[in-house]
DNA sequence: CACTTCAAGTTGTACTATACAACCAAGTGG
DNA sequence: CCACTTGGTTGTATAGTACAACTTGAAGTG
């Protein structure tokens, strides 16, 4: 059947992306972790959330979150403002630093995926974007 | 411009999408991660290999996959065998025991994508295959 | 043949990301 | 007010990784 092929084959390719992705990233951009960058990706979207969503969204335990967090702290990327109605929760915000240096990391692997994808029609393009969209929204029936 | 936007979301897409692997291969299966996992399947696809080679395909230090190795081989899932020609070479082979958890993992890893990709049209199933095999058939000027 | 150089692997050490569990602090509801 | 919940931190353990130093075997060169 073609349609369990494909299923094999985006099984395996994804795999080995992952793999691949995991060994490479922190070599590329020694100065932000594929993790704090994605932190601080969720960060810019979001534009400023608490570190338990943070948590929930990258399905990571809460201490992770937490000690990423005070070193993106330390590093001045980030800042914590407590929250005025519940000084439980801290609201973490990109500061002008990280905001800088997502932005230059985002350059950086953007030129890198564009070189990957340079010869690539742009209707392709357009429709591996959607499918991995797609894939990555996917969300199963009880927790991920 | 279009095309632009879909290298960024591919990006974005793909770097979620190895965050989240890493953070969940291991609780998936716990008998064997990631990293052996596919070490696993090398040796399965290449019928078995050094352990240098493995090293340079995947961009491992050979410390780690020697380390790798030696789990692997404690476990009994691989096995080395001296190579006669030159002494300082040990061939690397799956185990019946390796070969057996090898196919239960990835079953089991299938039957996750499959329900992932279960309301997915055959075309687009295949077209998402192919872009995938071609995204990571890419290999850079010099180097990964 | 002895000497250097190279290649395959191992081991020592350190670091990062991670989880889990125990904890603290601040709200919430009886 | 007390029990419970929620947000977050800290202690501890583990996995995966890199780099450097080392061991062993092979290969080339005088």
């Amino acid at each position: 059947m073609e349609a369990d092929e494909a299923v094999e084959t985006i099984q395996r390719e994804m795999t080995a992306f992952a793999r691949r992705a995991r060994a490479s990233a922190g070599r590329m951009h020694p100065e932000l972790s594929l993790v704090s960058y994605t932190l601080l990706g969720h960060l810019e979207e979001s534009g400023g959330c608490r570190a338990t969503d943070l948590a929930a969204h990258y399905a990571l335990d809460k201490s992770t979150v937490s000690r990423q967090v005070a070193a993106l702290e330390q590093a001045r990327l980030i800042e914590r403002r407590l929250d005025p109605d519940d000084h439980r929760v801290q609201v973490l915000h990109l500061t002008e630093a990280g905001r800088r240096i997502l932005a230059q990391v985002t350059d950086s692997r953007r030129a890198a995926f564009r070189e990957r994808l340079a010869d690539w029609p742009e209707e392709d393009l357009r429709r591996f974007a959607g499918y991995l969209a797609r894939y990555n929204a996917w969300t199963p029936p009880g927790g991920d």
